[in-house]
DNA sequence: AGGTGCATGTAACAGGTTACATGATTAA
DNA sequence: TTAATCATGTAACCTGTTACATGCACCT
């Protein structure tokens, strides 16, 4: 079993402090899930896996009777994280927008365009709030998290004004007509 | 079976012209995979669903012995197009970005953060290339397709920026160090 | 004669989500 | 006491990719 995405994100996580698969999906939902979701299908599976491949130690620890078990990183665990951010073969990329999709689709309907990029700038408004939210929360600006975070705000900036500007240049061409 | 992305991509792109399957996936290769794409395993069954469904209508239109299904776009599926268009469900925006991930854990590794940044960079400048190639191709400027390449481009353009600015701030600080 | 492109199709697989089952703890 | 949260786990499902099989047409 070669390793995939969900297990960079669980070896990435644990490096920064042991957790538990529920610390980790909680996690996963604040921070990556913007550039790469995980849910309980992979997550718990893949710690079993991973622990069999000794690049991650479980140990129980129960709130009172109720069962919890915490992982850390191994020796194993970090180099082969290590061994992953040194790599440079092609990153993965992909991105499905359906904004994009009815926007590229909207010469079929050419009154709806405007409405359709209005809703992405508000999708990527409501998305920027939640970055800036997150933002706030952060305290250093030279770590991994933060320069994400940073990157992803400057990208929905950067999206809005576009949509902004665009939305703008139909309209006057709209009253142009008149 | 109720649609799915395919689904409106196959009717978008019939709406502008007839196509064969092996025209379909042609065509979302150089437009739409940028923000949607699709293979063969998912055009060939859709294409035959939606002629069941009566969306498309397929005629046989063979060049010598090599056999050929042309499809165009009924009215009934101009009209559920129509309706995804003018839909204002949730729009769907999935990312998968491998190098914001490495980023992101670069805490891990500090000193290979720069590397990752310019690996971003590198393959987002050759995606700008790709794009750029695209518009030149392009006449019309306020159609669906050019205004979707513009948005690309924009995009491409404030990333490598955000890239180009941090690789000189983090160069300038390991500087200081010494 | 052989390589490339046109053309259709699918089986096997990989990746990922949803929904549920189960049960303890904590705060209102 | 009841709702929310903590906590683990998985079966069923859905989506999408890869790789292959098959064969014609066209150019060199």
């Amino acid at each position: 079993m070669q390793p995939t995405a969900v297990t960079w994100a669980i070896l990435g996580l644990l490096a920064q402090r042991p957790m538990s698969g529920y610390d980790l999906k909680r996690t996963v939902d604040r921070t990556i899930r913007h550039f790469w979701a995980a849910s309980y299908g992979q997550i718990y599976p893949e710690l079993k896996r991973l622990e069999d491949q000794g690049l991650i130690a479980g140990r129980s620890e129960p709130t009172g009777e109720r069962q919890r078990r915490v992982y850390e990183l191994t020796e194993g665990g970090r180099a082969a994280l290590e061994g992953w951010l040194t790599s440079d073969v092609e990153l993965v990329d992909e991105l499905r927008d359906e904004g994009m999709l009815k926007l590229f689709f909207s010469d079929a309907l050419p009154e709806q365009r405007i409405e359709n990029i209005r809703a992405m700038r508000l999708s990527t408004e409501r998305k920027l709030e939640q970055l800036n939210q997150l933002r706030s929360h952060a305290q250093e600006m030279r770590t991994g998290p933060a320069l994400t975070l940073d990157l992803g705000i400057t990208s929905c900036q950067s999206f809005i004004k576009w949509c902004e500007a665009t939305e703008h240049r139909l309209t006057e061409t709209e009253t142009e007509k008149e």
